[in-house]
DNA sequence: ACGCCCGTCTGACATTTGTCACCGTCAGCT
DNA sequence: AGCTGACGGTGACAAATGTCAGACGGGCGT
């Protein structure tokens, strides 16, 4: 028997990933979270085997917890599942001790199936996404780089993305134009663009 | 007994959701699609009550699903079921013949309540979310400015924008202010935001 | 200890973008 | 007929953005 923790923002989608997976006989849900910040403690009461995590959550997001979890609930393995299957999630989340990435356009017996291998201590992976992980390398954008760019995300001016990070604006206009060749694009907009579905942010 | 059609491009949810709605007894999942241009082909051969359906889908979204749906197969209730409560998409949803809309972080409960309130005849929306639709008013941009906008989106350039939409970029620059200004922005990037997130695009 | 690379930071300069005033056409409304 | 508003366009100007050369300091190899 496998417990399982469950944590998505989406009540709904929690409930129903729940009554899916109570479908299997060997399956038991035994927790379900809204907010990345209470995967551990929930981790830590329930014991369950298995944490699926959604990435996408108030809080702290799905990798961080998986990274916490590793550290403080070693029992617990985390299994990252997702909608977006970007190169620079699944790399950070087996940088931060996932055991597992299922996106969530897999058909139901996938994602069985990959819960059951973590559960037994395989690593699981989609590999055609491993394959594009690797081929797209490691996020080749500097700290400052990414700062500046997750600044402008919301489409902020040099001014107020200067301000929040105490910069000159001579600076941010530089790190900018330095993430813009790096994304390989043409302007601001589209180095965000970039930079966010190569889950570089 | 409600007879269900499940519209919705991730596998995952889709079998999620039917595993959910079969725990009720009075629901029956008849068939399920993973694309809008599909919907209407499943509810023909099917007859279902009610059509659950996500707005991001490949070939026609939700909405315009929802629309094809009242005209041709008069029969089967359309029922909005999204991760965004965007004003613009209930008030589109709502004109394109849709009998009801729930978000995805809704608890379960109160989605089986929606499907029986639309298979019986009522329309159902979150009231909160009518306030916010009836309140913010309709799209303020004209069809151009909306144009101009979707084609800003992922980060081209004012000459780009021009190329693609037979326009002079003095032209395409004047719509880009305008909207810029319906939008409350102040620049570019803020601006498609802004209508994005109302909607509007 | 020495150069060397890399990341950080800055000001000067060219280009792009946003704003404004204005012209003409067309469709719908009164 | 006259008015209004959407559409397409031009030209000019100010402001924001993108590019470049370069300064400074810390780590790394030899």
């Amino acid at each position: 028997m496998v417990r399982l923790l469950l944590a998505d923002d989406q009540e709904l989608i929690r409930s129903a990933l729940a009554a899916l997976l109570a479908l299997e006989a060997d399956f038991e849900v035994v927790a379900t979270v809204g907010r990345g910040d209470e995967v551990v403690a929930a981790a830590r009461s329930h014991h369950p085997d298995v944490a699926l995590l959604d990435i996408d959550m108030p809080g702290i997001d799905g990798l961080a917890a998986a990274g916490v979890l590793a550290q403080e609930v070693p029992g617990c393995k985390a299994l990252i599942l997702t909608t977006f299957g970007r190169p620079g999630y699944l790399r950070r989340a087996m940088e931060s001790g996932a055991r597992g990435f299922v996106v969530k356009d897999a058909p139901p017996e996938r994602l069985a199936d990959a819960i059951r291998r973590v559960a037994a201590g395989e690593r699981v992976v989609d590999p055609a996404l491993a394959a594009d992980t690797l081929a797209s390398g490691a996020s080749p954008l500097t700290a400052r780089e990414r700062d500046v760019l997750v600044a402008a995300r919301p489409g902020a001016t040099v001014a107020e993305i200067a301000a929040r990070l105490f910069l000159t604006e001579g600076t941010v206009r530089n790190y900018l134009s330095a993430a813009i060749a790096k994304a390989g694009a043409r302007n601001r907009a589209e180095a965000v663009r970039r930079a966010d579905e190569q889950g570089w942010l």
